[in-house]
DNA sequence: CAGATACTTTAGTTATAACTAAAATGACGC
DNA sequence: GCGTCATTTTAGTTATAACTAAAGTATCTG
């Protein structure tokens, strides 16, 4: 078991990633459950960020009827775990995370659900 | 001085600068030093990696005369730096640092330089 | 089996990281 | 001041990460 290796580090490089990793640190959570903790993203970001996560071996999958429960694997993250927990402790930190978010954006913006309009012209 | 931020996980998720790091880990090193023990990437290319070190407050710089020598700065890296010296005591590390080099290329190849070939035609 | 629920996957978009070649900067020696 | 050396900076290229909307898959419920 080494240490850490560069897909650990890459991985908990994304501001995302360490987010989601917090919420299903000390609990198994569905992924819907993570999802909606997450409202600024769609389920299906979410779903590849999980993706990317379990790939790397960083989570535990656990399916149960329709869901799928998942897990950090606290474990196998080490030393790499200790400093994450370290991050979250900071008393900054949130403040911190939500400007990490919004820089690491890519591709288009939500479109607004705007109410008042279904089936717009043309 | 918190354990670690996002802005020092970003930096050490490269593996060239992490190898840039490993260079100037025991003892300082001028720019072109390091760039020197690099061949596969341009001096500018490594002169960019060494500001994003710096930005970050990984490295300490020192001019002297022509040369700019640069020197890790393991107490700010603290528990990340103790990570770092794990990975590169691995048995399987260099191996490991070919491919992670490799993979995480951007860019246009550089053009080899064909020694027979003086001002091409056209 | 139809429809709902809970995901995952696909195809497409955008911003950016990591490079390149070449131009610019700064210090030194003459 | 001029050329050389060491390095940085700029402008441009390419591959990819992180998203989106929408389509696909699987499971349960009546």
């Amino acid at each position: 078991m080494p240490f850490a290796d560069h897909a650990t580090l890459a991985v908990i490089a994304s501001p995302r990633r360490r987010e989601i990793l917090r919420l299903v640190w000390t609990e198994e959570r569905s992924a819907g459950d993570i999802a909606r903790a997450m409202p600024d993203v769609t389920f299906g970001a979410v779903s590849l960020q999980l993706r990317a996560l379990r790939e790397a071996g960083l989570v535990d999958v656990r399916a149960h009827e329709r869901h799928r429960f998942y897990r950090a694997k606290r474990k196998t993250l080490g030393a790499v775990g200790v400093m994450l927990e370290h991050m979250w402790t900071d008393a900054l930190w949130s403040l911190k995370l939500a400007a990490e978010l919004e820089a690491s954006r890519r591709g288009p913006r939500p479109i607004p659900p705007t109410p008042a309009r279904r089936r717009s012209a043309k």
